[in-house]
DNA sequence: CTAGTAAGTGTCATATATACATTATAAACA
DNA sequence: TGTTTATAATGTATATATGACACTTACTAG
């Protein structure tokens, strides 16, 4: 009996969706593609799983030489192994998703990128192999977790809103998270019920209405 | 540049939980390896993915050769990727699962196992790889799937019913797949309001008690 | 006819979801 | 200074889901 298995073997790969809100909408990062196939295409970061790092760790790593993305919680959305859906060989990738914060973030595309860039959700490219399909999985995922229940999601939901905020600004960010407009005073119960707000007893300026008061959040 | 990627590729199989009720107990289907590794170990179903195959027909498939089980609706749980999960070399596995009726059911271990059995999950062998693992998963996700919302997996669970049963029967099926005890009153609204029940007017008989009506579902 | 056993049944409390309209307060401007 | 404009702030009613909890009914066996 051999002591290796003598099935003929796929490439296996991570492929990662990282999402952010920029400008107020919800953008994910995408990379162009280097080489062939579907050279100078936009596509989700990601890249081959070495022989001896887990799964999560080649996520993390091929995000990081793609984008210069680093520390991020990756959460697994599944595999996808369609036949074809590499027209090289046969490539079966593993998907994760996370949200972060990205205004600090230095984006550096040069080393396995040829471009490392945020696009908005509603005005995507064409994508890399079945990268769309990935990404709308990713997507609802996304939506699904942010309200329900006080995952690590939504708590990243409060990393796009400046320590001190107002009721108004972190209802936009869940908006734009879920995708869906929220009804003003459902949301002030939702957040009070579900977050330890700190009623920092500010009060915002310059506004040419009432200025509207100050929190902040405790986990 | 080449035309295949010259990265090592690991070995990529499908793993397969099956459930099933029997004698009024959840139990899951296990196959007698019959190679190294853990040769003559209990394992979860499953192989390698072949080279043209999707990745749930690759399930499918190692399921019906090793166990004779067919026409399943499988679910896909995830990958797990671990490096050492493989002794022999490094080997990846996307989990499937299913919910399944199992008396009529006939385990045909010959062609890739040694062996087929049904195992009481209260009563489980030491089981080789990290299947242990992937089964508290898939445990998990089915006692989650079985109530929340009226879902493939949820529907499944008469499949373990005779046409015409009684509330207590059905109650009992519920709490075998959940893994806890129910209230009577409770679960007769719940199952009242989310599933077309007839009354077929009908009563058991025999019992040394009072006799139960019998109902029956419709979809 | 009595004992035993399982069937059958309703209410209250709590939590969550959703719909919906008016008043309050500051800045800008005439 | 007072009028306009823009956003902030607030409460109630309804529907639905969840979970706790105890007594009466009806058959069989002895």
């Amino acid at each position: 009996m051999s002591y290796t298995y003598d099935y003929p073997h796929p490439a296996v790969t991570a492929d990662i969706c990282i999402f952010s809100i920029r400008d107020g909408k919800l953008h994910v990062l995408l990379i162009k593609r280097l080489v062939d196939p579907f050279k100078d295409s936009w596509a989700i970061p990601g890249g081959f799983i070495k022989m001896d790092e887990d799964l999560i760790d080649g996520a993390r790593r091929e995000l990081e030489e793609e984008t210069g993305v680093a520390d991020v919680p990756l959460e697994q959305l599944g595999a996808y192994g369609t036949p074809d859906r590499d027209p090289r060989e046969r490539v079966i990738t593993v998907a994760f998703m996370a949200l972060v914060p990205s205004d600090q973030m230095v984006l550096a595309a040069a080393t396995d990128a040829a471009d490392a860039r945020w696009f908005d959700m509603d005005d995507l490219p064409k994508l890399a192999f079945d990268h769309d399909r990935i990404l709308a999985d990713a997507r609802e995922r996304l939506a699904h977790k942010v309200t329900n229940r006080v995952t690590e999601t939504a708590r990243a939901a409060f990393q796009f809103l400046p320590e001190k905020f107002t009721l108004a600004q972190a209802q936009a960010v869940f908006e734009t998270l879920k995708g869906e407009d929220l009804d003003k005073r459902n949301f002030r119960k939702w957040i009070a019920a579900n977050w330890d707000l700190v009623d920092l007893k500010e009060k915002t300026t310059g506004g040419r209405h009432r200025p509207a008061a100050l929190y902040s959040v405790e986990f």
